[in-house]
Parts: C-alpha cells; structure tokens; sequence
DNA sequence: TGTACATCAGTGAACGCGCGTTCACTGATGTAC
DNA sequence: TGTACATCAGTGAACGCGCGTTCACTGATGTAC
C-alpha cells in the first residue's frame, strides 16, 4: 500500500523515504548549481516537501553536507576498489588504475568531490561520514601497499604521499580549469586522460 | 595637510586611500574568518567605511574578490621567482625551490590561496587579475624550462605538468588537513616541512 | 481483533538576520577660465 | 589669484531577497493491552 502510494505519486502526508530522496536531490543541486545553492530550503524544494522537514532528518545544513559527504566517500572508495582489482596483481597496475579511477572520480562527480575535500563545513565526527573517510583512506592505503611492494622502499608512506600529492592536485586543477590550456596543446582526440597517463607515465615514485 | 589627516586618523569625507584598506581589511577577514565572511559589507565596516562605498571601487562583490586574487597572485608570482633565484643556477635546485615557495604560500596564505585557485566567483576578464595570472603562469613555467634542461625531456609539457599537480596537490591535503595523521607519524620536531622535502626527494620526474 | 495512546514526520506561518543593491544626498576635489 | 562648476567619493535610509530557525499544529504510524 504504502509502497504503491509512494510508487504512483500520490502525496502522502508521511513521505515514508525522504531522507534518500532529500541526498539525491541535494547531489543534483550540487552537481548542477554549486554548493552556494545548496541549501537546506533548496534541497526540500526540490524534493517537494515543506522547508522544515529536512531538519528532520539531518539537523542543520551541515548535517545535510556531512551525509551527503559520506555518500560521496562510500562510492569513492568503490570506485578505487574496483578499479584496483580490475587490474590484476602488478602492483604497479594497480596504482595508475587507482591514480586514473581518483581523478575519474573527481571530473564525473566534481561538485561531490570538492564538498568531500574541502573539510569547510562537514562534521566528521557524524558517524555516517567518520566511517565513509576511514573506508576511503583504507582503500588509498592500498596505494600505500602497493608503493612499498614495488619498491621496497624504506619510506611507503612518503611514497605514497607522493602518489596521493600527484592524483590530487592533477584533479584540482583539472577541475579548476587550470589544465585547459595544455589539454589544449595536445594532439587532436587527446584529453584530460591521455594528459594524465602521460602524467603517470613520465613519474616514477620511490626510486 | 591630506597626508596628515590621514595618518593621524582624523576622519574625513572623502577617505582618499580607500581601496588599498579595503584590500587589506578583506584579506584579513579572508585569512581570520574565511571566504564565506567576506562580504562587502564585512570589508567596509572593516575600514569603517559606509557600507556602500566598496561599490565606487570594485562595483560588486564578485570585483572585489578579483582584485584580491590579483594582489594573491603578484605576491605568489613574486614568492616564486625569489625562491627560483635565490637557489642558484642548476635547474633540479630551482625547481625544488619553487616547489617548497608553493606549499610555503599556501601556508602563510591559506584563505588567498584558496581564492587563487577555486575561480568560482573570480572575473578573470578583469585587467589586473588578468595580468597577475599571466605573470603567476610565467613564473611557473621556469619549472617547465628547468625540468626540460635538467632532462632534454621530450615532454616537457608533461612533466611540468607532474611538478605542478604534485606540490599543488600537496598543498591543497595539507591546507584540507588530509596529510595531518601521516604528519603526526613523523619523528618529533619533523613537520609539513619535513614531508614535503622527503616527498620531493623521493620522486623522479621525467626520466 | 479492537482501542487508546505515545511517538514520529511533515506543515505552514512567523521571526530575525545579513546580504546586495538602489537612491537622493552631500562634502571634497580638481579644472576651466 | 579667484570663482564657477563638473565630477568624484562617501553617506545613510530604504528595499527586497533567501536563508536558518522556531513554533504550534496535525496527520500517520506503531505499540501496549
């Protein structure tokens, strides 16, 4: 009954799942708008509902930023995940599918990926979110691992900042538009991908 | 007579220096509270002006956030050319140095720096942050040409490109906090300094 | 199976806030003659 | 050197806006008996 209410459209006073609903529509916010236009009265006008009912389900605006924010880790470190065993066993192999699957993340989910790292206003100690970080940095760790297998090295831990250092800024100024003009430069057909395998190609970490 | 007035703080109609103090107080409110306080009506109560006189001097707000990153951006290209000359003449201590006068800026200026480098609300069609970006790239690229001497690369492109992205990145995890636990983790007395020479030493571009 | 009742989730009006912007104004400055 | 006048820079009141938050309320749900 319920279900099929819910199912048809017809408005019921109880939502019966508006916390979903209220993520998602703050996503398409974010992603389409900004994070400026991402408000807690936004966020319930999109999902049809009063201004007062987001409040209670996250509190405040930041609880709102904080959840989605965790929304946002948990698929980052699918996608890392994913990626890395999508790439066999060389270690190697795995930290550019890693390193490729970072900055994918962060040009497909770019509104995502700026509310997760710039800390502004989350509030990581929100279970929700404390646990989607924890999961993220497990699966960055991975870098980590992998980094010292390769090589042996004395310092995976510097290594591996190094890698993190690289993915990352190269997705900020991506992300910034800082790159266009040497994506520009490059041969027709090639882009932000073929920059960065080029990128990952001419580094070597560790040694 | 102006001079004096000015300097002894008798209060006047006409301020006479009114946008440099603006400039000033907005940085200030950038570095002490952030970028979402800094309002037009934050910087002239600052410089205890009018609410309505920054308007006779960048129109809006969006203007007085691109002179800012203009002043940011001259400052930045300047840190930059300083640490590139004060490391003499071989080109892999030239672009260490650059590296470190990056992260440093972001350091000692952390909220210009976010500014600089998150366009959102910048008018980059503005003359003066148009020309200070322009001087900022061409600092940069002395890293472009040094990596290039240093390894008659092919793609010199590229690997300038892996210097930026690496220390930029690095930057931007330690401004966010990201690089505190790894930081922590180090001998005592070692700081973000510390890393980042540990994470330039380690890494090899280029070759 | 029914009934009473506590709890939960959403409503809609209201409040105060700081913001950008506009406006008529006014005091100061600089320039033409 | 003086005077008239245009222009510039700052004032202060006012406006509308969207925001977060509060509040009494009400409809729906679930549980105890």
């Amino acid at each position: 009954m319920d279900k099929l209410a819910t199912v048809v459209g017809v408005p019921r006073y109880h939502h019966g799942d508006l916390k979903p609903v209220l993520l998602a529509q703050a996503e398409l916010i974010l992603e389409r708008t900004g994070i400026q236009a991402l408000t807690l009265r936004a966020a319930a006008r999109a999902a049809g509902v009063s201004h007062a009912a987001p409040a209670n389900h996250f509190g405040d605006l930041t609880g709102l930023l904080s959840e989605l924010a965790a929304v946002g880790f948990a698929r980052f470190s699918a996608a890392l995940a994913a990626a890395r065993d999508a790439a066999g066993h060389d270690p190697r192999d795995r930290a550019k599918a890693m390193g490729r699957a970072y900055v994918d993340f962060a040009r497909t989910h770019p509104g995502l990926f700026v509310l997760m790292f710039r800390a502004e206003r989350l509030d990581t100690t929100r279970p929700a979110l404390r646990d989607a970080m924890d999961a993220a940095w497990q699966a960055l760790r991975g870098v980590d691992r992998a980094v010292a297998a390769d090589r042996g090295a004395s310092l995976p831990r510097t290594a591996a900042t190094a890698c993190w250092a690289l993915v990352h800024g190269f997705a900020m100024l991506l992300l910034d538009g800082r790159l266009d003009a040497i994506i520009g430069s490059l041969p027709i057909g090639e882009g932000a991908d073929a920059l960065l395998d080029a990128v990952l190609a001419t580094t070597r970490i560790g040694g």
